[in-house]
DNA sequence: CCTCCTTAGTTGCATGCAGCCACGAACACA
DNA sequence: TGTGTTCGTGGCTGCATGCAACTAAGGAGG
């Protein structure tokens, strides 16, 4: 009967490339090092796992999760020091780039993004570089195949915005024939009509998700 | 701190279907209703959240089972009566249709094979008729992108009896000429040689996987 | 011995999707 | 009026797959 965590890999497009949020931890173990946000399930208060991971949220990061997946649970008696047998279930989320800076709640010591190429590279506390790499991975899988994040993207943006994020997101540049061709076999998005954004350029039509919103 | 359960989805291609493998409770709650088999997790003996579901396979059915994968976790205050909040971490495993039957073990009245679509549709306990849904989701994706489960096929077996085997899997049929190059393309067999599986007809090559044995 | 039936294995063709390339359109700015 | 940049579209090609036809190889039975 070990204690159960709850681990959160939140990532935004950030700098032009897919970063990821560490938290600087306070106390022993792992002291100082950067590690996933993450508390434990609190079987009072969560009505389900992605509950407890939202309430998570909330009070580490000081806001809860558009978006939360889960990935995976992972569990073994050398995970954490503190504890014979350690559980823990991860989410992944995604948040838009212009999302206010979240707040370091208890036993943070800090909150930073960072690219998720570094991350993984970085000796971070516990297994958790294993878990940003599974998580980079799940994440790319959904854009590849278009299962798109609407959530965290706003309301109404053009194709080559939408491009853009997802070129940031793979970390590799995309067609611009094809991806127009391929959300438009799939009907994925819907034109706001008369709205188009204008700047410096050809303006562009706005679209929005075709499921948002209803 | 919720106690950590263990469950079983294990399938197998049986009388020209996908069938999974249900026990029938002794005890309550849900008492003589159909269930995956299952177990708590033991952090004394489990190294791992694999190790701990292959120690309940042995225990439950009789025996190790290859193939196992996480399928998900998942967790609630509803989902069992006999706890204030139960968590489970599920696993999806296959095993060959010749697998000597298991044998039912402690809390299990009986073991059975059931087809799946009846699975699903049964008022099976707790919330296990969703896992066998999702599970059987998650096998079939993998047949689809020919991740072919080797151990649990024969040694050794003709491209027939393979092309066999997917569609039991996948419930429909597939076409001989694309199903053999989308093989070859991939060099995921290689044949054994000179050796042929001789019957009533024209006698077929026999292969094994490519990365069975090494 | 010859024919027929069934399965094994291959080949050609059509289709659909995605990548690559190029072109015209629209706007700001010099 | 020209230039630079982005927007938006269309054509071409290659690849993977589905569909269909064909040949090959064996046994069974007349």
């Amino acid at each position: 009967m070990p204690f159960t965590r709850l681990e959160l890999a939140v990532f935004a497009v950030r700098e032009g490339m897919l970063q990821v949020l560490l938290a600087r931890r306070a106390e022993a173990p792992h002291a100082g090092r950067w590690a996933l946000p993450g508390g434990v399930l609190r079987v009072d208060l969560d009505a389900s796992l992605e509950a407890g991971a939202q309430r998570v949220a909330t009070e580490r990061l000081g806001a809860p999760l558009p978006l939360l997946r889960q990935l995976c649970a992972v569990g073994g008696p050398q995970r954490d020091p503190r504890a014979p047998w350690a559980l823990s279930v991860v989410y992944r989320g995604l948040v838009p780039a212009d999302t206010p800076d979240f707040s370091a709640g208890k036993r943070i010591e800090a909150l930073a993004w960072r690219a998720v190429d570094e991350a993984i590279a970085a000796p971070l506390a516990f297994d958790h570089a294993t878990l940003v790499d599974k998580a980079v991975r799940a994440m790319r899988a959904d854009i590849d195949v278009l299962d798109l994040p609407f959530g965290c993207l706003p309301d109404a943006f053009t194709l080559g915005e939408l491009q853009s994020f997802c070129e940031h997101m793979l970390g590799h540049p995309l067609d611009k024939s094809s991806f127009r061709r391929r959300l438009s076999d799939r009907d994925l998005l819907v034109p706001v009509d008369g709205e188009f954004r204008v700047g410096a350029f050809r303006p562009a039509q706005l679209f929005r998700g075709a499921t948002v919103g209803r």
